[in-house]
RNA sequence: GGAGAGAUGGGUGAGUGGCUUAAACCAACAGUUUGCUAAACUGUCGUACGGGAUUACUGUACCGGGGGUUCGAAUCCCCCUCUCUCCGCCA
């Protein structure tokens, strides 16, 4: 969420840059300002309501101590009048918060400066391709094919197991997937990621924490017995391993990575877009996340950003980074990157990663905190990205390299596999 | 699943209705002293939201969360959450 002083402070910026974002901030940031302004009111009357009932509490303390009842009775007296108006303030000053915190709430994160204009994935601004590849020949056959014909991946298997999206690796299929997950670990703490396992279930607090409620409680997998949500992301786990944390200036950055399944429910989605592994249930990823101070937080997006590229062009993909327009971007995020890798036989790109900053937004949530130069406790930055989500890289790697011999497998990746080809 | 014990500041931990402005110790930070490391001494040492000349200073709230009793609650009552120990089960 934004803070009051962003909507206060920087009025005009706001309503400019949520603009861009389609979004009218005018009216919510009068609202806003006129719930402060009666918060503000209502805080300084009954702040000192309660000085008042306090110094008399001391009072009747006192006179009861020198045995003076009858000047104690008539304070209480003073007192109970007190009680009654401050006891109607506070009530007000509950019921007006709240509506503050809603109205907030309600405003999407402020994109970046070089965020461009646009309402769909068509405005999104293509900012490096990568053309450097061999079309695959005629008669490519695409992923789902490829996984059957090699007996990889069994998705009517996994039908019968657990329902459609949850499919089986078998043999090398399940290996590839064992060594993608090792080598883009091995990459990132290359990189100085710490690696990090976390729960794959999460509490409430957490689920609060990024986000996923209360908007997008129907996206999760809820085990209800015990209250506990299935992770969509392994940043859920790790970005609240710093909720309500102030951490000390020397702690930052914070960089880390994990490996974990992801679980969504993906309800309402359908047709060509959900074929084979484009969209499941439950995928493997490995995630970034970083939480650096706010004058750094862009020269790390940059650096997130060659990094996940560097991880593409190690396993030889053909790919595209996009630089998401403000209509396509996330409530939350203030710059978003997409890397997208050419599916040969489906003739599209399929999404594999996508790195945010966040600055504060995140954050302020969270209550995220590092202990600035002036030594006042100071909202961080949170970025993260996906290095990278496996299910579409393995759908690229089968279609850009399937040969008439099998699927080769790129170099990087022998050390892991400990074969070159599925056959 | 059963039984019991707990939750107090960065940490340990005292505090069973007003003498608490939450003690003391540790850690941290600053200063003094000192050949070095270190030690000793002195001081500082939570968060949030207000008021204020936005300096100084100052008000309120916060002892796991929420409600209640009371002039007054860390302390008493109720509900909830979580943690630990033992037993049972178990990779």
């Amino acid at each position: 969420m934004l803070t009051l002083k962003q909507i206060r402070g920087e009025r005009a910026r706001v309503i400019e840059r949520l603009a861009v974002k389609g979004f009218d901030a005018a009216p919510v940031i009068d609202r806003v300002e006129a719930l402060d302004d009666r918060r503000k009111a209502i805080q300084t009357e009954l702040d000192d309501l309660l000085r008042q009932q306090n110094a008399a509490a001391k009072e009747i303390g006192a006179l009861m101590g020198r045995g003076l009842r009858a000047e104690a009775e008539a304070a209480k007296q003073k007192v109970a009048a007190l009680k009654e108006r401050s006891r109607t303030l506070d009530e007000e000053l509950k019921t007006v918060a709240a509506e503050l915190e809603s109205t907030i709430v309600t405003m999407p994160n402020l994109p970046a400066d070089i965020v461009p204009a646009g309402r769909t994935a068509e405005d999104n601004v293509v900012v490096k391709l990568h053309d450097d590849y061999t079309p695959p020949a005629e008669g490519a056959l695409p992923h789902w094919e490829l996984a059957a014909k090699y007996g990889i991946i069994d998705f009517e298997l996994g039908v019968k197991l657990t329902g459609a999206g949850f499919p089986v690796y078998k043999g090398r299929g399940a290996a590839l997937q064992r060594a993608l997950v090792a080598f883009f670990i091995d990459r990132n703490t290359a990189a100085g990621y710490t690696e990090i396992q976390p729960p794959v279930m999460v509490n409430e607090a957490s689920a609060w924490g990024t986000g996923q409620l209360p908007d997008k409680e129907g996206q999760m997998y809820h085990a209800t017995v015990d209250n506990l949500y299935l992770v969509p992301t392994a940043e859920v786990p790790l970005t609240n391993i710093y909720r309500d944390v102030i951490l000390e200036s020397s702690d930052l950055p914070v960089a880390i990575t994990a490996y974990t399944p992801c679980f969504r429910r993906e309800a309402g989605s359908y047709g060509k877009d959900v074929r084979g592994l484009n969209r499941l249930h439950q995928f493997d990823k490995v995630e970034i996340v970083r939480v650096e101070k706010p004058e750094d937080s862009y020269a790390a997006l940059d650096g997130m950003v060659a990094h996940v590229e560097s991880l593409l062009i190690a396993l030889g993909l053909p790919y595209r980074i996009l630089r998401l327009c403000g209509g396509d971007m996330s409530f939350t995020s203030a710059l978003t990157y997409d890397f997208e890798v050419w599916s040969a036989a489906q003739g599209r790109w399929l999404e594999v990663s996508s790195v945010s900053n966040f600055e504060s937004f995140q954050s302020n949530r969270l209550k995220l905190r590092y202990r600035a130069a002036d030594g006042k406790p100071t909202l961080a930055h949170t970025l993260n990205g996906s290095s990278l989500a496996l299910p579409r890289i393995v759908a690229a790697l089968l279609e850009n390299y399937q040969t008439p011999e099998g699927i080769a497998i790129p170099e990087a990746l022998h050390p892991y596999t400990r074969f070159d080809i599925i056959d």
